[in-house]
DNA sequence: TTGACTACATGAACATGTTCAAGATTTTTC
DNA sequence: GAAAAATCTTGAACATGTTCATGTAGTCAA
């Protein structure tokens, strides 16, 4: 039985050799100077073993996000949040996530790559994608659910955050400013304008927007998977 | 000199000719299926020809695009907008860009593809298409100026409205109901949405919010391309 | 007319992501 | 422990987007 553990280590030891060498030839020469053969010769692996390992070139920079995605979930697990309001409690999921992302920019693009291809296996909105997709939505949800606010506006309030992150991260790939200082504070003023808008959600105005967006969300499908992240953390 | 014309006009017509060929191999069997070279056969052309009119396999559907675009622009102003509410006319902006998209949304999944590499000149956020990003968001204006709303206001939902119709583009693509009729439906209840909170930015408390979404946006950049639109219509 | 110049056209050659039939190694079965 | 099965590895072969040296034809200057 052991012998088996130790094959399944060795065996993903050469993925993680695979993995590691393509990231640091991708950061060193970019992805698309970084061919396939480098990758499996700096693996010390045979071209083949690459595509054992992953089903294509863009399915390794997926991998990789599906790391960073596990960091960030892990990170924020470690944080203390009690007694932080829910803008800051935010603030924390939004920077941290930057925070991992930081020197791989230029990573993320293959990530967004298949996003208008419905079929594609590594659509970020696709069925392919699902699992780190409703993993990045928990972690919005963890940090939204201590509030207790009402079941449609946290639900409005987790889609919305999720799709905000979304644009930051494009923002982010775009942002040549010194230290990506341009998106944090991009970050800060989306933060401010948003919990603003959260406590003007009671009003009686306002609240009729919100039932109307969520009606419109609901018959357009766009609330399933949140449901789904929402029953899972129950 | 006539002869030079002639010249010219024949180029067109082989550029032409490659173009409708390509679109018609990539309706008939998908993008990914079509080769460069089925297309340089169909249109009667050498594969290198095909490298001389367009930059890449990609280039060819950018160039579908901004024929769309420019189909787009005209049907609208070809259209009676006398009399119409800012919501019609922008229900007849959105509606047109889907009637025109109807038959190829599976085309437009190279559109987005490079929408997370900056340094690409087919990203669709990128430098290289800027000219069709600011032709569409113009015809965007052109339906939101006869309402004469306070110039930040404008400036506000002519941006959001632009980014609306890149999300409902998206939401387009992956639409299967019969017609894509979930995706008109989208648009109805996002319009009537805008529009609902248009009446309420009035008010001072939402007055105060749109001061800070337009100092925001202005501080991410995100807002010069469209003075540029603005300045450019008067 | 001639020669140079520009625009256009060609297809072989190249680069690289991906596949696959074959082989090696390890695990499981009996 | 031998056979069978599962797992892993190999690298040649393939498909296809792209490049490029070479060629052709029309245009222009003299």
């Amino acid at each position: 039985m052991f012998k088996a553990d130790a094959k399944h280590v060795k065996s993903e030891q050469t993925r993680e050799e695979i993995l590691d060498s393509a990231l640091e030839l991708f950061r060193q020469h970019g992805f698309d100077a970084t061919t396939m053969r480098d990758i499996a010769v700096k693996a010390g692996v045979a071209l083949g073993a690459a595509y054992y390992y992953f089903a294509s070139k863009d399915a390794i920079v997926q991998a990789y996000y599906e790391k960073v995605q596990q960091e960030h979930t892990a990170r924020l697990r470690q944080m203390k949040m009690d007694g932080l309001s829910l803008r800051q409690r935010l603030a924390a999921v939004f920077y941290s996530k930057l925070d991992i992302l930081e020197n791989d920019r230029k990573l993320l693009g293959a990530i967004f790559r298949y996003s208008g291809e419905p079929a594609h296996p590594l659509s970020c909105l696709g069925p392919g994608t699902r699992v780190v997709r409703e993993q990045s939505m928990q972690v919005i949800a963890d940090a939204v659910t201590p509030d207790a606010l009402p079941a449609d506006l946290q639900q409005l309030l987790t889609l919305g955050l999720w799709a905000l992150q979304m644009g930051v991260l494009i923002y982010f790939i775009y942002d040549d400013s010194p230290q990506q200082q341009r998106t944090r504070r991009l970050v800060d003023g989306a933060l401010e304008i948003t919990t603003f808008l959260l406590r003007l959600a009671r009003f009686p105005l306002l609240g009729f927007a919100r039932k109307k967006v969520l009606a419109l969300l609901d018959e357009a499908g766009l609330l399933p998977q949140l449901n789904h992240a929402l029953e899972a953390q129950s």
